[in-house]
RNA sequence: GGGGUAGUGGUCUAGCUUGGUAUGAUACGUGCUUUGGGAGCAUGAGGUCAUCGGUUCAAAUCCGAUCUACCCCA
């Protein structure tokens, strides 16, 4: 009875927030339905990575370990637990973070004398054994990353893989003899994070933070800035340049070729879960999660159309189909269900796969295979012979497609402005003097938060937004995610 | 940091005003049938009503606290 589906409407069939319409009502629904997370352990921000949310986790760390990897860093893994007082040597670096340390001040049913917190972060962990591996200029450059969980007791409201307490966090440390040294490290970060870009088709903005807003500690630091489609900024990432400002207090010291000892300067590069939420916020649509090609856990997947009296063939057909991919080395996944084709189509689409391959008996009366592209939702039919060349030209062509949709989505989300009033929920553009007593005023006055300055020279002539005065320097402001 | 809303099988939900152990759908198991955009029929299983405490002969329901989720403002 045609009138059941009114009377009865499943689950499924609930309406879906619309992205452009709730933004951020969309993204807990998404995150949920495609099966990225399970938010109901009950820690609040402590979500638990469920399989397939873990394997695209895991599929971007690979991508971050072969970068890393090819640039001569060495993968350690440090302790969880820092004692009191190691974390307390560099003053900066604690007022940053007193507020929102984790603490363990009990073993058993006895108080600890030593009271041990919980990484936010792992400097303090690690520079005390840095200060003991490096002894002479030889062991420098020293090169290292690891990828762990942190702990930050985030006070605002925490959202998956966006603001979490637990984070699953990877760090790259390094040590140089100087800060030359130490710049060229920064702008080998800087390359590093073009390349990754690509691969999970996300564009972003270089943006170096005021002095108030940088990093605890560091000297200078480096925001890698994305825009979300309801116009707030996302922080991706950062790159730090830390001068001698660790290596004092911890005592990181070497001796260079005439003997002298000299403190080495330091750089690190953190980046965490916030990539996958990027991914889901940037590509996702309607119909759920669309995943660029290098970090879907399936790149293809093929849904046999049975109909009677063609079952064997058909299934068979679909099968050597497989085979034939999986040898090739593309992720492949063959859906062989008892659900009718309908069903998995929407599946497959909520789960984001970008290629999905339909083969029933019409394609193969004509030689053919079907394409349905994720991205685009266009549907092409493609000659079996030679299928594998046409699908990684497919799955490029995708990558390509996805990364360009989302780095003009960017670009036309950036207004530039020479008044603060009735500003649009975007990123802004504006002049600034460079008196920070004018920066605080931008923030207070757009309510918005100043991200920085382009590191890539982008030239600006215009007039501080406050103050009025003649500027070259421009700023970034935007609501935070 | 301040305020608000909510929590009932895996999921969504009825019931709460006016106390008496819980409604329906979906998902799940099994069988038959079906398969190019969310199939149908039959049958089965699944709930300490978030937690702790209070009021009461009796609490999903009333009261308090806690936890969690979501929303708004700084």
């Amino acid at each position: 009875m045609a009138t059941k589906s009114y009377l009865f409407t499943p689950s499924f069939l609930e309406p879906v927030m619309k992205k452009a319409e709730d933004f951020s009502e969309w993204y807990n629904e998404i995150v949920e339905k495609a099966n990225l997370t399970d938010k109901r352990y009950p820690v609040k921000g402590m979500n638990v990575w469920t399989p397939y949310g873990w394997k695209i986790m895991q599929a971007i760390d690979g991508h971050i370990r072969q970068e890393f990897d090819a640039t001569n860093h060495n993968e350690v893994c440090f302790p969880l637990l820092i004692p009191e007082e190691q974390f307390k040597k560099e003053k900066e670096h604690i007022k940053g973070f007193d507020s929102e340390v984790f603490w363990v001040t009990y073993a058993g049913l006895n108080p600890l004398d030593v009271k041990l917190l919980l990484r936010p972060t792992s400097e303090t962990a690690m520079y005390p054994m840095f200060a003991l591996w490096v002894r002479s200029h030889a062991d420098l450059p020293l090169k290292t990353y690891q990828i762990v969980n942190t702990f930050r007791y985030e006070t605002k409201q925490t959202r998956a893989f966006i603001r979490v307490r637990e984070i699953h966090f990877f760090e790259s440390h390094t040590c140089h003899s100087d800060f030359e040294d130490a710049e060229r490290q920064v702008k080998e970060d800087y390359e590093i994070m073009e390349r990754l870009s690509r691969k999970l088709c996300i564009p972003y903005r270089l943006l170096k933070r005021t002095d108030w807003d940088k990093f605890p500690g560091a000297f200078y630091t480096v925001g890698i800035d994305t825009s979300l489609p309801s116009g707030r900024s996302l922080q991706l990432g950062s790159i730090h340049q830390y001068m001698e400002n660790f290596s004092r207090p911890y005592e990181i010291k070497y001796e260079d070729e005439k003997g002298e000892h000299k403190y080495v300067h330091q750089t690190t590069y953190g980046m965490s879960e916030r990539l996958v939420g990027a991914v889901v916020a940037i590509h996702g649509d309607d119909k759920g999660l669309v995943l660029p090609p290098d970090i879907a856990t399936n790149q293809v997947v093929i849904i046999p159309v049975l109909a009677k009296g063609t079952t064997e063939m058909v299934s068979k057909a679909a099968k050597e189909l497989f085979e034939e991919l999986k040898s090739a080395g593309i992720r492949v996944h063959l859906d062989e269900r008892d659900v009718r084709p309908g069903a998995k189509y929407f599946d497959w689409e909520l789960k984001g796969v970008p290629l999905r391959l339909e083969l029933g008996i019409k394609d193969m009366e004509k030689g053919k295979v079907t394409f349905v592209r994720r991205d685009t939702g266009e549907k092409s039919q493609k000659d079996r012979t030679g299928i594998v060349g046409e699908i990684r030209e497919m799955l490029a062509l995708i990558s390509k497609d996805m990364f360009e949709r989302a780095k003009k989505e960017m670009d036309d989300n950036l207004v530039t402005v020479d008044s603060l009033d009735q500003l649009p929920e975007k990123m802004i553009r504006t002049g600034w003097c460079g008196v920070e007593d004018c920066g605080h005023e931008i923030e207070n006055r757009s309510g918005m938060d100043i991200l920085g300055t382009p590191v890539d020279g982008e030239t600006y002539s215009g007039a501080c937004v406050i103050c009025g005065k003649p500027t070259k320097t421009q700023i970034y402001i935007a609501r935070a995610m």
